[in-house]
DNA sequence: CAGGGATTGTTCGTATACAAATAATTATCC
DNA sequence: GGATAATTATTTGTATACGAACAATCCCTG
């Protein structure tokens, strides 16, 4: 995490200088640093995977949720919108624009449920299949970029950490 | 994290049955579980910690972000806009919106600064002052709430690697 | 001191993320 | 079988989050 002073990154290193940045003294928060909370550093890994995520990805152009909703849909082979966000940690409101996007690109199509006319039933085009597939071998290296500051014995302890706060 | 069947939740339990979730069997994704990449989990950690964080800061209605950068801003005494955001680990973009909303809520306040025209600079008001002490308080118990599923002698470690994720 | 490069803050567009409200439909229960 | 509850999907509003482009200003170097 080595970047030019001057980049318009999110998080320059200053954040993680959590003491004592010049001009920046304690303020009578006691022993509370920010920096050093479990929201502030989950919020900074996840800011960091993304970025991982969409130099590594490239090309494919698949966010991290769009590839998520696109891994499980192939995986259904065949679901509903709302079952989908269930299944991928995602709000009715927000399953829904990743879906219309996914449907967009042509890599999922939508066709209407005989047995219930509330729902529409998705499935993988063609296309998104082929995509899913590729994009699967990538998102392998985008993991091991995520876990790469660990030591390898450190990973799976820490996937195991992480997968406990649910 | 248990939850009722038909909640608006964003992530049922169902998103935690890795595996073999009733009509959604392998498709030839090999040993890839999205589930249990780092990505769906940071995401999801990510997820519960602003649920928690909204709930448990309650009318101080506060976000994690505005939070933060609130907290720095009393930290720093004074400081631009822009500096602020790097502190905070936000964009550019990102800390002009959350400055902007801290600012129309009467906690910030922002003077111009005789030696440079670009920038101005940023103070919190005495009600910001106030407010921030109270969600130090609120937020230590946030952050206890967020590590509770890990046993006591888990928390350090598990924050020390999620501070090596950078 | 002049000119190029860097920095500051803003705006626009896109993509999560969620609460809340809504309409349409299905499921349940008395 | 009919009222009620639950579920599905959509929409609106708000709040991150970031890339990209921009004008104003500063800084530095020649």
């Amino acid at each position: 995490m080595t970047r030019a002073a001057g980049t318009r990154a999110p998080a320059s290193d200053e954040a993680s200088a959590a003491a004592e940045t010049p001009g920046c003294g304690d303020t009578g928060f006691g022993a509370y640093v920010v920096e050093a909370q479990a929201g502030f550093l989950l919020r900074r890994a996840h800011q960091r995977h993304a970025a991982l995520f969409q130099e590594m990805m490239g090309a494919r152009a698949l966010t991290p949720t769009q590839f998520t909703a696109l891994i499980k849909i192939v995986e259904c082979g065949t679901v509903t919108q709302n079952r989908l966000g269930r299944l991928a940690a995602m709000d009715p409101a927000t399953i829904q624009g990743v879906v219309r996007r996914l449907i967009a690109r042509g890599l999922v199509q939508r066709d209407s449920d005989p047995g219930d006319r509330r729902t529409h039933v998705l499935r993988a085009s063609p296309a998104g299949l082929e995509l899913a597939r590729q994009a699967v071998a990538c998102a392998t290296e985008i993991t091991t970029a995520t876990l790469a500051p660990l030591a390898p014995e450190e990973r799976p302890l820490f996937l195991s950490l992480l997968g406990k706060l649910i």
